[in-house]
DNA sequence: GCATGTGAATAGATTCACAGCG
DNA sequence: CGCTGTGAATCTATTCACATGC
């Protein structure tokens, strides 16, 4: 029971492709949570899902999962639930993984390796198409099935390859020269490893992943919790949302 | 010029130990940025910062700085700025880097692997005390200095370590599993790097790191930004706060 | 009847703008 | 005077609670 694309589509009715909402941040970040959900519940040959359910296996609430979904559109049935195949569908395309994204991730070292080997990407259609370190030893090993390219060959990579999206896995001292190149060569959109803050031109995207930042964090709130008195004390204090 | 502890701390005045302000999650996510901000500082000899400086140096704006250390106290002076030594102690104490945090990784593939490796944990008085698989072939198997160890071992390396802070870097098959024991075993901090959403008691706190949803989410953008329109349509959309 | 979809209420984070103080 | 520290205003996100419609 796959509904069809046809009945009245809320917003801009009529001109065709995608819906345009406006989707806060927040959603955007938790759609790739769902999507997973639903995947596994796919897998299971569940056909239909409550908010409730989502919810559950997505680690969130019920009413955030109904809130979120409804800025897609009315994609549920009342009295019913989500369709899984369906809004698998819908997610996974205003997500923009009904395409194939080439990416190029900089950088060789023990991250860029682990990133090179990664299943998780082609899982979701980011295809690693090259692999570039500066360090001219390393140009020609072969990682992840691939060889290792140089540097200066990024711009005529990025360019044959289509490459939209690129990933920093350098040291954090030479990690804003290669998003500079990155971008000079075409590149929209960043996610960064190295720990450092990256300036870009408005109109590309950046994102980041520190794990020192991310153990910081629990530091705090495991010190917290040390501190707060000794036999155990138990402040039910969640570092995460998850 | 360090100042003094001296002097009347606005909240719980008198008793000695830390501050024990509430401190807003997103102040505390933030806190890291300013920490690595001061020691690019310090290593440039500059003993005091202005929030606009530092601003700029953690990729956010002045009065959100100057919002989020009011949080710690009132550590800055007016007509002249943080003084560069004393923020960082401050800062360190109330992440709690002020003393050293033992971890264990749980999962020596690819990603365990690059995470042993990884200076930046220590730099920041992360010290992996200890890696565990639960593969007997990797049992032995030196990495980064170290023996793997096997998942048998673990409640009793947490015990002799005192290990408060697990990371888990397995398959999502097993990452559950791995919590769970993690937290039998006395652990009452997480990071998890395995895309399955963890369930973990209220009183252990829980980070997650999910390398594909960064890229779905740049794909989100990236995706939106070119069907805007053909030639070069750059909508202004910065995915990520940094 | 039951679960979605959504206005309204609440909570939390950011930004403004300026008083306060070195 | 210059820069911090902070109430107030604004914006964003979450949660509530119920009308809506299958």
């Amino acid at each position: 029971m796959v509904k069809q694309l046809a009945g009245g589509e809320a917003d801009t009715p009529g001109n065709g492709e995608r819906p345009r909402r406006r989707i806060p941040e927040a959603t955007v970040a938790r759609l790739p949570l769902y999507l997973r959900s639903l995947l596994e519940a796919a897998e299971t040959k569940t056909t239909t899902v409550s908010s409730e359910r989502l919810a559950e296996m997505a680690g969130v609430n019920a009413a955030k999962v109904r809130k979120d979904l409804s800025y897609l559109g009315s994609y549920g049935t009342r009295g019913v639930g989500y369709d899984v195949e369906y809004l698998l569908f819908q997610i996974s395309r205003e997500l923009g993984l009904t395409q194939d994204w080439p990416v190029v991730i900089v950088g060789i070292g023990n991250l860029g390796h682990a990133l090179a080997n990664y299943k998780g990407f082609s899982e979701r259609g980011f295809r690693v198409a090259a692999l570039v370190d500066s360090d001219p030893a390393k140009r020609g090993e072969a990682v992840a099935g691939m060889r290792v390219r140089g540097l200066d060959e990024l711009a005529q990579i990025v360019a044959d390859e289509r490459i939209a999206i690129g990933i920093v896995a350098t040291p954090a001292t030479v990690a804003q020269e290669v998003a500079d190149r990155l971008v000079a060569a075409g590149v929209t959109s960043i996610l960064n490893f190295a720990p450092v803050v990256l300036t870009v031109p408005d109109d590309v995207s950046l994102r980041k992943v520190d794990l020192s930042i991310e153990l910081q964090i629990l530091s705090y709130y495991q010190q917290r919790r040390m501190g707060a008195g000794e036999a155990g004390a138990a402040i039910s204090e969640l570092a995460s949302v998850q």
